[in-house]
DNA sequence: CTCGATCCCTGGACGC
DNA sequence: TGCGTCCAGGGATCGA
């Protein structure tokens, strides 16, 4: 489930494999899931990608002016775009040759001048790919939040405190903060000790600067060991992360808590499975922790 | 403002 | 073997 060390890894993975290639045509299959198909059709070939960028949990393909001696321009060609890619729950995107069989699920291929194809597959289609010109991008990428990594002390709590909901609906707020979501809202609440359910305005300066650090630092190690591959997490190289190894809460139920080896426990918060420890992370007064459903043994790792 | 519910979608796990 | 059911979850949307 990408969130942004995943998106990160493959950002990077792009970066090395297809900056400055021109998109010669574009095949589409299944196309419920991109804003306006016709206009990738229409746009993108002629277009050279001089820039892979990452934005909370999108992707963005800087693309260059259609080259004016190749073609007649229209409207708006002579100016560059952006081609915005989230991957959802199961996007990939990878280079492969021309000629290597396709996977299943693919339903964007680029054409490139190096005779490969940029290829997304999704089979959830939670994903989304838009044709966007430089003012729909400024009006798509405004009212997010904060870029976790960069933000301030100052600005999290800003953020957080004086917010009635709970802490992890706040973290998974695209317009809180842009990138996080189930697994390193978890992982970072574990390691700073605090329950899920509590509420943002319940949180001590102290709390909330440490859980600032904690998802700083989970982020980081996530990013340099290329993100988390729970089911089909796959960078732009074809392979899976490592930080699922690393994973102290999210998952883990009924499994040993790292620090004092109390099961981890599974509860609905936000309306997302949440793993926390009952005994490092206290739940606030008043949330009572049901019993959940019975449900297949927890995965293995 | 915040909540839960519902929908989107498919594959994998599980029960029978 | 096969079928039905549940579940994963980011995000949009809607009603309470």
């Amino acid at each position: 489930m990408p969130e942004l060390p995943e998106v990160e890894t493959v950002a990077r993975g792009l970066r090395q494999a297809i900056l400055g290639r021109r998109i010669l045509s574009v095949t589409l299959g299944k196309t419920d899931f991109i804003d306006d198909p016709a206009a990738l059709e229409q746009h993108l070939p002629g277009r050279q990608i001089e820039a892979v960028e990452r934005y909370g949990k999108f992707m963005l393909l800087r693309l260059s002016a259609v080259n004016r001696e190749a073609c007649v321009l229209t409207n708006g060609d002579g100016a560059p775009a952006w081609l915005l890619v989230h991957l959802g729950m199961t996007g990939q995107i990878a280079p492969s040759p021309v000629g290597q069989p396709q996977e299943k699920h693919t339903h964007v291929c680029l054409l490139l001048d190096d005779g490969r194809e940029l290829r997304y597959t999704d089979a959830r289609r939670f994903g989304r790919i838009a044709y966007l010109t430089k003012a729909l991008l400024a009006e798509e990428l405004s009212g997010f939040g904060a870029d976790p990594l960069e933000v301030s002390k100052e600005e999290f709590a800003n953020r957080i405190c004086g917010r009635r909901a709970r802490i992890k609906a706040l973290l998974l707020d695209q317009s809180v903060l842009r990138g996080v979501g189930n697994i390193y809202a978890d992982e970072s609440l574990w390691k700073a000790k605090i329950h899920p359910a509590r509420l943002g305005a319940k949180l001590s300066g102290k709390q909330t600067e440490t859980l600032r650090r904690a998802l700083q630092h989970i982020l980081r190690k996530a990013i340099v060991l290329h993100g988390s591959s729970i089911s089909d997490f796959l960078d732009a190289e074809g392979e899976p992360g490592e930080y699922q190894r690393h994973h102290r809460a999210y998952g883990r139920e009924g499994k040993t808590c790292h620090r004092c080896k109390t099961p981890i426990r599974r509860a609905i918060v936000a309306g997302r499975s949440s793993y926390f420890c009952p005994r490092c992370q206290p739940s606030p007064h008043g949330f009572a922790t049901l019993p959940l459903p019975r449900r297949g043994k927890v995965r293995e790792r």
